[in-house]
DNA sequence: CGTTTAACTGATACTGTATATCGGTACTTG
DNA sequence: CAAGTACCGATATACAGTATCAGTTAAACG
């Protein structure tokens, strides 16, 4: 049932802790090539250590991982990735700031208070209804952050 | 309840920045004297300043309009208030945090890109939905953050 | 190829938000 | 009135994220 976060299709090779990483690295990076950004070896490494998360991280948990990155670059790459939708944020409840690889497409989130996993959100139109109701209220909906939290099924026993 | 010696006047008029706010304030202390917290000239000055915003505002904008109270109380007295339910948290696009009294009973809010007004999001049973989608991956939903974003009826003209 | 140049990097400084600390103050209860 | 304790405010601290800037490098250009 929608696994958490790696789409995972893992066929390629059962080389290192980069199974089919190394594609998805390869066409972030044509993606972002085709807007004009550079191939750096920093920013693939930062491509690559967030596709290997196998849950939200912070962006200071991707800076340990890459400690021969420099701080602001893994900052910088990130918000590049967001600013693609190669990448969202997902939020807490205490506020602090993920991210995980982004499934295209808009969707939200339900995240695991114990374990922190993450699963997409599907069969919900609660934007329509979000509209709807903003709608009665004379508001015109623009946005919306929508976050849930609870127990996956594996916490939940 | 024994408004003690602060007791401002309550008249119920339309005059001044602080119409109903007195009785508004006495109420909030009232409660929060019930729970054991003391009646203090400050916090009563964060509660009345809180009262007197027409919209969510910043805890750094609380510091601001009471020059006069620490900072620290000023941040303890919101958290208080939070904890209380009397006040409620809000969360702007850019994930700045700002804070609006509470209409008691869960709620979300609507708040206005250009004028930064909030409106109270009613009829609308997006938990249900949230609930059942939530169900449907073997979630056990136990809480959710929502904001939603657009523009109000007088700033859409 | 080598040259050029603009994007990129990383060390560091900085900003803004929020909490922790701690000596001193002031309610409140006996 | 004495004592215990919540509370206050000045300050220090923690932390996430951004700005700065000199040096580096990818990639286009000739």
């Amino acid at each position: 049932m929608t696994s958490s976060t790696a789409n995972t299709a893992k066929h390629k090779g059962h080389d290192h802790p980069t199974p089919a990483s190394a594609a998805v690295v390869d066409d972030i990076v044509a993606q972002l090539a085709h807007q004009g950004y550079r191939d750096t070896e920093p920013r693939r490494l930062v491509i690559a250590a967030a596709a290997a998360q196998e849950r939200p991280f912070t962006a200071e948990e991707l800076c340990a991982a890459l400690p021969c990155v420099g701080r602001a670059t893994v900052y910088r790459g990130l918000r590049l990735l967001v600013e693609n939708d190669q990448v969202c944020r997902v939020l807490l409840e205490d506020r602090e700031l993920r991210y995980q690889l982004s499934h295209q497409g808009h969707h939200h989130h339900m995240l695991c208070a114990i374990c922190g996993v993450s699963a997409d959100l599907i069969d919900c139109n609660v934007e329509d209804i979000l509209r709807a109701a903003a709608d009665r209220s004379g508001f015109r909906m623009s946005g919306h952050w929508l976050e849930v939290y609870g127990r996956c099924g594996e916490c939940s026993d």
